[in-house]
RNA sequence: GCGGGAGUAGCUCAACUGGUUAGAGCGCCGCCCUGUCACGGCGGAGGUUGCGGGUUCAAGUCCCGUCUCUCGCGCCA
């Protein structure tokens, strides 16, 4: 008999069926015994009756998570029997006929409040929770509305390489990787050379690439592997430009969002759905540094960059004032970011570049970028580094380069914050972080 | 890299100022149960208290070292 989807059961009531799926749970009642089966579809409530003798010494020897076959015949509930709490709850699997695929030993109850490090120790487990797997599903949805809202924008989807011959940002510390001939090459920080290049192809491009940042950081809200979404384009005035698009695919994500997975966003955040206006609220960092002095007493004026708790309160200000938990803050000084960074000729010493902070996270990163090959070789030797390191890079300027910009928005950050999540290594199926690699390093190795 | 907190049963946690045989809930194992749905009842197993050293008549508890987790900072998405 084939295989019946357990979501599909209720078109074959009183009819014969086949389930395969997952033992969530037995109850075992001593001459009959309840099951409740999970397949991707749902869950059902099976009863193993004492009269089917084989299915019943079968059904003493199942435990929760073995992966079984069921085959019996599917019953509507009589009336005191249905249960209006659970999905299919008005009809039952009456097995008849119970076989083992696989049997299961398990470290806990699925389900079980555990903490993080457990959590993470036993992923190829505790990913099967429902609550792992509607993060998840939302961060496939997150990424999908990305990926679609720049279609629509006329951007062309590339594949950014992952190993690099030089650090691109020339800052973040990166993993090293022996290449062919003794040679030294690095994972990938950022795709930022290549979207830059792409641009003088295609003008608009973007890409989803998985980036490494060999940092020793302990935080709830750094990786050393993450995936960054991407995007650069051409022809544009300002820094302004890319944000409208920013702020598109922002929307794009939380329409899907709130379509697809309105239920989830509303269990994981008791104040409901994200606010997200019409406009951002937009401020540059001295203003913002001036609002944190008369606002919240926190000194910052003339610091060159926002500390963790500074954004923070700049989100509440926002929601407060302008019912957003977005804000974007531009204007950071030339000393604090890349050699490739504009500067605004209206405000100098100063950048068109911006952050977007969400729910207190710095989640994205972008602005304009310097498209002239002479003054882009000035600022690289400005900032102490090679021109000739970088003459891969360099030819796309000089081989023609129009005004453009882009940004970076981290996918795991964005999904961690849109779910209240405290740690983003929860939104991360296979987080790579100081100690662990899936198994904790060995610390023997250890500097 | 720096600073705070933590590490006790498979999991989540107790154990007052050091003091009898380190406990509970869940899970696990056995027995009972024909309508449960986180089933229920009775019984049972399970601990080198992260590791190493020290103080003390006595250490889960105090001290030192070490490893790990976690939070804050730096850095960033």
């Amino acid at each position: 008999m084939p295989r019946t989807l357990i979501a599909d059961l209720h078109t074959k009531i009183g009819e014969k069926a086949r389930i395969g799926g997952w033992v969530s749970v037995r109850r075992d009642q001593g001459k009959m015994v309840f099951f409740d089966f999970r397949d991707r579809t749902g869950s059902v409530q099976g009863v193993v009756l004492p009269s089917e003798e084989l299915a019943i010494a079968v059904a003493k020897e199942v435990r929760a998570e073995y992966v079984v076959y069921a085959e019996g015949t599917v019953n509507a509930r009589p009336p005191k029997n249905i249960n209006p709490d659970v999905l299919n709850g008005n009809l039952e699997l009456q097995v008849e006929s119970l076989e083992i695929v696989s049997k299961a030993e398990i470290p806990f109850e699925l389900g079980a409040e555990v903490n993080l490090d457990t959590y993470l120790d036993h992923h190829p487990y505790t990913l099967r929770n429902e609550r792992s797997k509607e993060i998840f599903k939302l961060q496939e949805t997150i990424i999908g509305a990305f990926r679609a809202s720049l279609k629509t924008q006329d951007f062309t989807e590339f594949q950014a390489p992952a190993i690099v011959g030089g650090d691109a940002e020339g800052g973040a510390a990166a993993f090293e990787v022996e290449y062919h001939y003794e040679q030294k090459a690095y994972l990938a920080t950022s795709p930022q050379f290549y979207k830059q290049i792409m641009v003088g192809v295609y003008e608009r491009a973007f890409a989803t690439p998985k980036v490494f940042r060999g940092e020793k950081h302990a935080t709830p809200r750094h990786l050393n592997e993450y995936s960054s979404m991407d995007f650069e384009m051409g022809f544009i005035n300002d820094h302004r430009d890319v944000m409208q698009v920013l702020e598109n695919a922002v929307g794009a994500i939380f329409l899907a969002a709130s379509e697809k997975h309105a239920v989830t966003l509303q269990k994981f955040n008791p104040d409901g759905l994200p606010l997200l206006p019409e406009k951002i609220p937009t401020l540059k960092l001295r203003e913002a540094q001036e609002l944190l002095e008369k606002e919240f007493g926190q000194h910052c004026v003339g610091e060159p960059d926002l500390e963790p708790e500074h954004e923070k309160r700049l989100c509440e200000w926002a929601k407060r004032e302008h019912q957003s938990d977005f804000v974007f803050v531009t204007h950071y000084p030339v000393s604090k970011r890349p050699f490739y960074t504009y500067e605004d000729e209206a405000d100098p010493g100063f950048t068109k570049s911006f952050d977007l902070l969400f729910r207190g996270l710095e989640i994205t990163t972008g602005g304009q970028r310097i498209h002239n090959y002479e003054l882009l070789v000035e600022k690289i030797k400005a900032k102490g580094l090679d021109p000739n390191k970088f003459f891969f890079y360099l030819e796309a300027f000089k081989v023609g380069m129009p005004p453009h910009g882009g940004s970076a928005t981290g996918l795991e950050r964005i999904t961690a914050r849109m779910l209240n999540l405290p740690n983003v290594k929860e939104a991360t199926l296979f987080p790579r972080d100081l100690n662990r690699i899936d198994t904790l390093l060995s610390t023997d190795k250890k500097e």
